[in-house]
DNA sequence: AGGCTATTTATACACTTGCACAACAACGCC
DNA sequence: GGCGTTGTTGTGCAAGTGTATAAATAGCCT
């Protein structure tokens, strides 16, 4: 009658993304007190002792875990800015719009940035780990931020740039907490538009039709 | 040897209020789940027992605990708006301040803020909670834009007051999370003013003194 | 097919948690 | 001053926590 449980020996990769995955949606769902090593095991399809095979502790996994989830969303964010064949204020609006639509306003992402980020400033690592990761997203606006103006002719200074980066960073960061937090409030695109003409007006930048302006 | 420990009877009010500070010192250091009523119960001076006749279970604590957090912030934000003697752009601009520099860019405040908040995809009492604060907010700022652009002979129409409330909503709080989560990359006020700077563009407002500015 | 090994399960354990309750003592009232 | 009320303490308890470790078995190698 000791019905062992069967089981599979997965790879370890996969078994290692399969826990980091339970363990993001164990607390997306009940925060970081309700993610439990048993929670996490059961949604993972395994016991709670499996765990302790492939993370030295509870709280490795939770680092491993956020620094998966930081790491999808920088480069979700990035991917953005790769369009080549476009003028930099094209990629600038595309930027923007790709921050601010769907699949990155997402009340589950939000959930868990939240969530680990509330203890950035209780937990040094956390915190330089948000450090890097703001910092690379900042250098990316500014960098467009700097093709942009170029392309008008405009030559600003370093500490401009810097003053433009901030606040077009502000601008997105805002936006999107809007709309993961209220999403059904806005029409969709709605946040990408206002996004977009916060941040042209944040640069001067005037309507791209220069005649024909009524208004 | 039975050497009971001594106490003082508070008042009722005073006690409730010393708990809810407690509980609030205890999230923004170890976060929900560091959070125990034990933990709660040393730092407000009582042993864990008394929680209970105060409050019906830890849940109701941290409810009351968050609803006043977010009494405080609101409170101390929608203050800086109350100058009667002022045009509207220096109110707005007040405004803004106030939002952007000490006591509201706070390390502390910030990991309140996000640590109840990431529960909120989860926690439908926490969602409308902070849906009525922000909706409160933007009305606000909503407030002081149509006085801004009347005192500038502008006659915006709903959805483009609507659409200027958002961004500017979105830049105060983008720039709040920048300044509380890393405070010392900026030099003191340089949020504020990067902040007006962003809001003025964002109405479409020229530079105060329009003689003599030597750049 | 049969054995080896490392993945996986299952159980145990010390500790913490939220909550319940009985004993106690601080303070107001007479 | 004595007394009753009730704010407060201390202890107990069942459930749940992370971790440790022994037992089992799946899958590969030959």
């Amino acid at each position: 009658m000791s019905a062992r449980r069967k089981f599979r020996r997965e790879g370890e990769e996969r078994r290692r993304q399969d826990l980091i995955d339970a363990t993001l949606d164990s607390v997306a769902e009940h925060g970081l007190e309700g993610a439990t090593l048993r929670t996490i095991a059961l949604r993972a399809g395994v016991t709670a002792g499996l765990i302790r095979h492939y993370f030295p502790g509870k709280e490795d996994l939770l680092q491993e875990a956020y620094a998966t989830l930081m790491g999808r969303m920088t480069e979700q964010a990035k991917a953005a800015l790769a369009m080549e064949d476009a003028s930099p204020r094209q990629r600038l609006a595309a930027f923007v719009t790709a921050n601010l639509d769907a699949p990155i306003i997402d009340q589950r992402v939000f959930s868990l940035w939240a969530t680990f980020i509330g203890r950035a400033g209780a937990d040094p690592t956390l915190a330089r780990a948000h450090r890097e990761g703001y910092l690379g997203f900042r250098n990316e606006v500014e960098a467009v931020v700097a093709e942009v103006l170029a392309a008008e002719r405009r030559k600003p200074d370093a500490a401009e740039l810097r003053h433009h980066a901030i606040a077009i960073n502000a601008i997105i960061d805002g936006l999107w907490i809007e709309g993961c937090l209220a999403g059904e409030m806005f029409s969709p695109g709605e946040l990408a538009a206002i996004g977009i003409k916060a941040v042209e007006a944040e640069l001067g930048l005037g309507p791209l039709e220069l005649k024909g302006g009524n208004q």
